[in-house]
Formats: structure tokens, sequence, C-alpha cells
RNA sequence: GACCCUGUCGUCUAGCCUGGUCCAGGACAAGAGCUUUUCAAGCUCUCGACACGGGUUCAAAUCCCGUCAGGGUCACCA
């Protein structure tokens, strides 16, 4: 079996919408799995709609989401050449023939259809004209369209999501290939390019089902093989609708924004719609999917994008993704907040990284993990949640004295043991563990909530521990006098 | 309207091909607990589904037929 040749097709008039990058995903999955090349073909015809900016756009996308491409990036616009020329083939074949109708006057029937029989479906009128009427009209100057001439019979595949599919062709009709103005319509252009680039597996969305048939009619009119087919099933939005804008976010950019990691959201992707089967982990590295992916994993149900068990999925990878990798994510978030300065991160790098590490385990996301960050990196009281942990000056003193009479009689540096001892002192003056470790929390951090006390204290240390408890009795006392 | 596709917990799914081991397993979400130290994470527990109706069979989530529901497509758009 030669090796498999898959393409991402998408056309570019948005961004990349996460219903485009799962079909790009499972397209470069099959073929980095079976050693096939991976293609991009840009469908760039529809000119009107086509913009360089959208065209960038979905090579970020993939970008980020690590979806490398093989060969040169094919652009549909660039080959109307040869679209025609493989058109003008099956005029030549009699697989097609010229049609005279007018879109108005094809417009106006079509409406009259509706109202009485319901679809409308072409009537082959032009089939009739003789060749030398037509050379007549055509030397005339008048314009026309090609028409494709749909056989008898029935036009079936073997898909690999659905199995045997196939449509009667009597309900399909005459269908143009080539405009008037002598461009190709969408069917025409994908087949010839299709062709062109030997591509061997045709993945894509469900809504391609009914192209199917007259994609494959193309390929026997033009004598050649046929590829195989997978359709995806879509992916709807929680009101089980077909997933578009007033979903929220659609566009893989918007959840890089949202401090989704790339592996997380490829992760995520990659289980709407298919699954290993039997018992897997659902947290997965590229490689392990790239590994685990083939066709009898697809699944034929379209699936619900579901943004909790993304958020999940986000958390599982955060705490997987090394510090260094992180780093750079988190700083960036950090700058954009305005929460620390650039200099503070660089001055306190060591306690920053140990941060990280100590953070990641407890994010879902990137915002929510840099939002920890300030505590350990500056000591900023915040008065609002002080007097609530901190009601009476007094009470507060005596904890904030006693944390530091603790850490220093303490006969080594060890968090743990810190924590147990302040525990311990709370047993012994009778009250919940809760009324000392809140104030402490307080006053060595200056929010209310952290990650555990030993926790906070390691990552610290010693020396700026004590530092910020002196700071925290002057405040207390400052605001008492 | 016609044609095509799909139908297992709220959601993602395992199981279906090769009937029994399934009064249906896992994950996310939700609720409770571990936690008289917060926030989060983690762990434990709870709630929760074979769309419906027939048939075949000793036995059906699994095979067959029908119904219903949802989705997609029916352009000189892609």
């Amino acid at each position: 079996m030669p090796t498999p040749r898959l393409r991402f097709a998408p056309s570019p008039t948005g961004y990349l919408h996460v219903g485009g990058a799962r079909t790009a995903l499972f397209n470069w999955l099959y073929a980095r799995r079976h050693g096939g090349q991976f293609l991009l073909r840009v469908e760039d015809t529809d000119k009107a709609r086509s913009t360089d900016e959208s065209t960038r756009a979905i090579f970020e996308g993939l970008e980020w989401l690590g979806l490398n491409w093989d060969e040169q990036v094919v652009y549909q616009g660039a080959n109307l050449a040869r679209h025609r020329a493989d058109a003008e083939r099956m005029l030549a074949s009699g697989h097609a023939y010229r049609c005279f109708c007018s879109a108005f006057e094809l417009d106006a029937r079509r409406k009259q259809a509706e109202m009485s029989e319901g679809a409308f479906k072409y009537d082959r009128r032009c089939d009739q004209l003789d060749r030398a009427e037509v050379a007549r009209r055509v030397a005339a100057g008048e314009p026309s369209v090609v028409r494709f001439r749909v056989p008898e019979g029935s036009t079936g595949w073997d898909d690999l999501v659905h199995g045997a599919i196939s449509f009667p062709n009597k309900d399909i009709e005459d269908f143009v290939v080539l405009r008037s103005d002598g461009t190709p319509i969408y069917n025409m252009a994908v087949t010839s390019d299709d062709i062109a680039m030997r591509i061997t597996l045709v993945m894509r969305g469900d809504d391609h089902i009914s192209n199917t048939p007259k994609q494959i009619m193309l390929y026997r009119a033009l004598g050649e093989e046929l590829p195989q087919f997978a359709h995806l099933p879509m992916i709807h939005g929680t009101d089980g609708k077909k997933l578009s804008k007033r979903h929220g976010a659609t566009a893989v950019a918007d959840w890089q924004h949202e401090g989704i990691l790339p592996q997380a959201m490829v992760n995520f992707l990659a289980l709407l719609g298919w699954s290993p089967g039997g018992e897997f982990d659902e947290v997965m590295s590229m490689d392990e999917m790239v590994a685990k992916f083939d066709a009898d994993g697809l699944l034929k149900k379209a699936s619900v994008f579901d943004t909790k068990k993304l958020e999940w999925m986000n958390g599982q990878h955060v705490a997987r993704t090394p510090v260094a990798q992180l780093e750079p994510l988190v700083t960036t978030q950090l700058l954009k907040d305005g929460t620390v300065t650039r200099e503070l991160l660089q001055a306190r790098d060591a306690q920053y990284r140990a941060a990280l590490g100590v953070l990641r385990g407890r994010s879902r996301t990137i915002m929510e993990l840099a939002s920890q960050v300030p505590i350990f990196l500056q000591h900023r009281i915040d008065p609002a949640a002080a007097a609530k942990v901190w009601p009476d000056a007094a009470g507060a003193l005596a904890i904030i004295d006693l944390a530091r009479d603790t850490m220093l009689a303490a006969p080594a540096w060890e968090p743990d043991a810190i924590e147990q001892a302040l525990r311990t002192a709370a047993e012994q003056r009778g009250v919940g563990v809760g009324k000392v470790l809140g104030p402490v929390r307080m006053a060595l951090t200056g929010s209310a909530s952290s990650p555990g006390i030993s926790i906070v204290l390691g990552v610290l240390g010693r020396d700026e521990a004590l530092v910020r408890l002196a700071a925290a009795h002057a405040f207390v006392a400052g605001s008492a006098a």
C-alpha cells in the first residue's frame, strides 16, 4: 500500500474554527501515524470572502496547535487553468454539456417548482441541443455554463467512518462544473486538486457527505482512481446545534487567549469524535495520540463541545508541563495584567520558578496560575481582607509574633515542622487551627487565600518569611495606632 | 418537501462487528466527605443512560424490521 496522502482544505473566510482544527488534527494524526503526508490547501476561489488576514490566522492556528504540514501550501486560486482544462476534457469526452439557461431564468423556475412539487432539479433541456446549435450559440458569444451529465444508477462508497453510503443518481441533478465566466465550481476545483495532489484519503466534515457522490462521478469521468473517504461527525454547542459564534469562543485563538495550552486543546479535540477504544488514559501527549490513532477509532456521532472538560483537561496538562516551558507563558500573562514588573521577575527569578513549580499542580489555566504568582514575589497586604482575618489588633499581633517565635526557635528550616508547631500551638491555646493559620497566612502572603502554609514557607525561604512577618507586625501596629 | 447521516448517564465515551462475563464500565460536570486553615488541586462516595415499539433467540445495548427524534445537504457559495 502506498503511503497515504491527506490534506486539510480550509477556505480563508474567517478564523481557524475548532471544528476545522479538529478536522486538521485528524488528518495530521492519520498521516503521522501511517507515515504519510499531511498537506495544506487554501481554498481561496471565493475572492469576495477570502482574505490574507484569515489565511494568516489559519496558519497561526495550525502552528500553535503543532500541526505542521508537508510540502508547499497549495492555493486553489492558482490552479484555475487546470480546473478549467479538466472540465473541458469532460465536455470533449461527452461527460458534460453546455447549458445556456441563465441564472435568472433558473432562479424563476426553481421558485416555481418549490411552490408546487417541492424540490427543483434541472430538467436537462440544454442536453437536447444538437451539436451545431451549441456551436452556433457559442460562436455568437452567448454565455453558457458546463454541466456534468449525471449517469443512471447509483453512486456509493465505503466510508472509513460510516461504512457503506450510497445515493440514487436520480436525486442528483446535472450540476454545474464551470460558470459562464469559465471559473470552476467547488466540486470541480476540489476534485481536480485532490487528483493533482495525489490525495489518497479525503477526511473532512460530515457536511460534505452529499458532495461526495458528485465528486466520485467526476473522478470516474476523468478516468481517475478514487481516493478513500472518511466523513467526520460535526461538533455542536451545548444546545445541540452546530457550533457557531453565539456559543462563545469557537476560534482556537480564543482559547489560546483564555490560557489554554495547545497540547490540552489538541488532546481535548482528539477525544471529540475519536476514541482509542477499551480502557485508556484520557490525558495524552501528542506522541501518544499519534501512536494510538487509527480510523477504526473514529466515531459517527456529533459531539458537544464541553468547555468544562476542556478546562479540566488543561489543568491536567498544566500540571504536567515543565516549569521552563510554562514560564514564558505566565510571564506574558503577568506583564499583561500589570501585577508585577519585568524587573521584579528577573530579580526574584529563583523564587518565581519555585512558585511556578508549586502552582502548576493547582491551576486549570495560565491565568489562574498567574493570578497566584504575585503573593510569592511581593508582599502587599490587602486591607479589606486583612480587616476580616485580623479583626482585633492585639490578637493579630499575638499570632504574628507566635509565628515569628516559632520560626526563630526552630532548630532547622523545615516548613512542615513549623506548620506542625503552629498547629500544636493552636491546640494548646484551645482554639481552632484555622484561627491561627488564617492570620499567619495573611501575614505571610497579604492574602486570605493561598497554598498551604508550609508550601508558602518553602517558596519564600526563612529570611523572606521573617521579613514579611515583621512587615505584617508593623502594618497591624500602625493601623491600630 | 426530497435525499443522506446519527441515536448508551446532563456531556465525552467503553461495550455493539464475533448475542450471555452488562440489573451497562470509565471520564467531565453536579452533590457529599477527607478538611474546626482559606482558595485550588487530589482522593473517596453519591446521583445518573442502552430513544420507542415489534421481531428472532433459552438469552438482545449487541442481530432484523418499523416508528420517533436530532443533524446535514439540496446555488453559475465553499
